[in-house]
DNA sequence: CAGTGGTCTAGACCACTGC
DNA sequence: CAGTGGTCTAGACCACTGA
């Protein structure tokens, strides 16, 4: 073992070399033949530790997001996960009529996508972020919709949108059921048609709401992209798309500015 | 105490309501008159519980950002931060030749914008992620530039550059120094202009170099904004900017694609 | 059912901090 | 130095899983 400092540190250092070069003896169990390390007990055995210690050390891993321990079965090698390119620029509403809830898909995939029939609609008071990204009061009342979007049956995005209720109060955007046109051309029958977006991309970590709908541990972030529509005069919707950070990244191609000019001073 | 299961989750989720309602005695310590919670000893006294299931409980709020435990000091309420907005289209050099490496900086804040002196540049083989957006083989040398980034002497961000070394082998790019011309402009010379680049944003835990120049705990990501730079014919530049997932939000505006077409499918 | 991880205890000693 | 959190132990019992 090596020098760090405390003992579950130095077990913990050890099972990652040992799981990294492959010289932990590993049962393959589970369909998927997942690999499942040794039991807690054994492995206190053989580092001459208490179970304690022992769950300590694969915290570490755990939270790392090299192992998962899973109640009654063991704890479990997880394999490096790939990210999805998603590109930033693509229309947020898409085969206007038929599907109806903003999207934002892989390349390719659209046509896999999946919206379950699970869409939510109610109305609540702005809170401090949301507010802000609209332009009106904190504590307004808007309308929020959300629905939950599945890609291959595995779960793939979180979509949230607010609505000013001066906008959007007692238009079809306060039924929780799809809408028969896209939100945009709800909107520009309204007289707000949408002119400009503004994307405002964060991270953090997920919520217990969000952590069940990925399926994801909680050592797993969630990125955000914020997009604001706004009509000639004010942001008229905000949309929020929730991803897990370790399957999606966020793509954009731009021209380069100007040709440099050595001496600029910008 | 609530419904949930377990001990220390009840006692994690009656600390979370009476820190958030203010109804804990609070001593004000440290410098900036930080809150501080009672003791383990005392929590354990109170609660019936061993110190190790307040630990637990402890650890929950800690993991939520909270709470955070300082060693030899006790466990500290956590004010919420609020995120600084960074435009991703700023121009990636900035007054050229006296401040020569890539930087993104919040508004208006690019004169306090301190680069410290701390500039590494070395040979490495590219793994994978670097390879694949470079357009090279895997294991391919490329010359790595690495810049810490400080904004009123408090850690911003980090900046990594990766150049192939067909292009960049035996130019003042694989010095340890800043650079006298921006590397664009060092491209430009070179005959590589760029001309387009490509973003691509994505979000993870930290690795313990980054929390370390963070001075952050493992629970706040961090965002990662990846450029890929090109000329007339392939990537010349990949720089990844690292930040605080709780510090940073990236921005951009665009104007809607068209005006919206009600029958059209896309 | 047997085997696994999840929770909890009581107490010991160490390491860090500020006075 | 006294007070705090950090590590560690030994053992107990509970809760979940699959056969």
């Amino acid at each position: 073992m090596t020098v760090a400092i405390a003992k579950y540190q130095d077990i913990a250092d050890d099972l990652r070399e040992r799981l990294t070069t492959g010289s932990l003896p590993l049962d393959q169990e589970a369909p998927g033949g997942q690999l499942k390390l040794p039991g807690e007990k054994e492995l206190a055995g053989e580092y001459s530790a208490s179970r304690s210690t022992i769950r300590l050390a694969l915290q570490v891993l755990a939270n790392q997001g090299l192992v998962e321990t899973r109640h009654g079965l063991g704890t479990f090698l997880l394999k490096r996960r790939t990210q999805v390119a998603v590109a930033m620029d693509q229309e947020e509403d898409w085969h206007g009529g038929q599907h109806a809830e903003t999207a934002l898909y892989p390349e390719g995939a659209r046509e896999r996508g999946q919206t379950t029939g699970r869409f939510q609609a109610e109305t609540m008071l702005a809170p401090q972020d949301v507010a802000e990204l609209l332009g009106i009061a904190e504590g307004s009342q808007v309308i929020l919709r959300r629905s939950l979007q599945y890609l291959d049956s595995k779960p793939w995005c979180l979509v949230v949108s607010y609505y000013p209720m001066d906008i959007a109060g007692g238009t079809d955007l306060e039924n929780a059921r799809r809408l028969d046109a896209s939100s945009s051309q709800l909107l520009a029958s309204l007289d707000h048609e949408v002119l400009e977006y503004t994307d405002s991309i964060s991270a953090r970590m997920p919520d217990p709401i969000e952590m069940r709908f990925f399926r994801s541990g909680s050592n797993i972030p969630v990125t955000i992209l914020s997009r604001t529509a706004q009509d000639r005069h004010r942001p008229v919707r905000l949309t929020r798309y929730i991803f897990r950070s370790d399957q999606v990244r966020l793509v954009r191609n731009r021209p380069a500015r100007r040709k440099l000019d050595p001496g600029a001073h910008y």
